[in-house]
DNA sequence: TATTGTTATACTCTATAACTATA
DNA sequence: TATAGTTATAGAGTATAACAATA
């Protein structure tokens, strides 16, 4: 821990509070944050192979397994064998998870609203952009969260 | 992962930057973040217990003992008897111990500087100021990282 | 021979609970 | 009997490496 008053501190302390808030809230659905990930981007574009979802978020294949495991035995995902090369599924959500992405939303909208309730309107706009900022500063993927990639590449910092 | 554009989802991932890269840079003394954060608050009040030490980090005693135990391993830290009772050790840091801290304290002074390096001194004053409304807001403790706490007792989030 | 997905294994970190020594 | 510190055990989470099916 940096000095304990510093930018660096407060965003660790505030990431990790975020961080289990959101787990928590999406724990009623019965979900974890990395299953959350996964779920999205599924969403986002349809189709996808596992080992192309687990490149596009920094997770290793073998974990990816278990991760659309649990998707499909919700029955949120499906996985259906690409017919020109068997050995790739194709990944969709069910009409069931299309439902449970959208409650995801609008636990992310409270949520969002609850984390910034300190601050006024105008104030969260402008800790957005500063914190966008860094972000692009520091080069961070955008909306692929640090936390699901392994560490084996000498990727960390 | 909410909306990855958000306030959350941008300090959940300067979060997980944040803390991989001091993590990083004081593994080069041979530490760990917790380590540090048992050291620090060594030096601020010398001769405490190390359940005291615990219960103000919100560490398990049974975990404390190894952290105290590699940093006494490192000539970092002493342990020496309280003689009005016995049980209790007064943890004390080495001359050792005041020269590594204020290594940790060059590192994070420099470190500091690299993470708000995207920033404007009068913007990353203004970052400094909202984190710590919001971290004041969710009354999160001075100083005392979450990521050290253990989850037992229903206070995530 | 290379690649997708899978499984089996190991490793790290931390919580739980039982133990000792002092009080 | 209660408390400080310790140890031993177990559990969660994730990385590594070997494997089967398909190309």
């Amino acid at each position: 821990m940096q000095s304990p008053t510093g930018v660096g501190f407060l965003l660790s302390q505030m990431g990790v509070f975020v961080s289990d808030g959101f787990a928590e809230r999406v724990a009623a659905l019965g979900l974890t944050p990395p299953q959350v990930g996964v779920l999205r981007l599924i969403s986002q574009t349809p189709g996808l192979s596992q080992q192309a979802l687990a490149d596009r978020l920094g997770i290793l294949p073998s974990r990816m397994v278990g991760l659309v495991d649990d998707l499909e035995a919700r029955g949120l995902v499906e996985r259906s064998r690409n017919p020109q090369d068997r050995r790739l599924y194709a990944l969709h959500p069910t009409e069931r998870g299309w439902e449970t992405l959208a409650s995801v939303s609008v636990i992310a909208v409270e949520f969002e609203r609850e984390v910034c309730a300190p601050l006024s309107e105008r104030e969260a706009g402008v800790l957005t952009d500063l914190l966008r900022r860094l972000a692009d500063g520091h080069e961070l993927p955008v909306g692929v969260h640090l936390g699901y990639r392994h560490l084996t590449e000498g990727d960390a910092g």
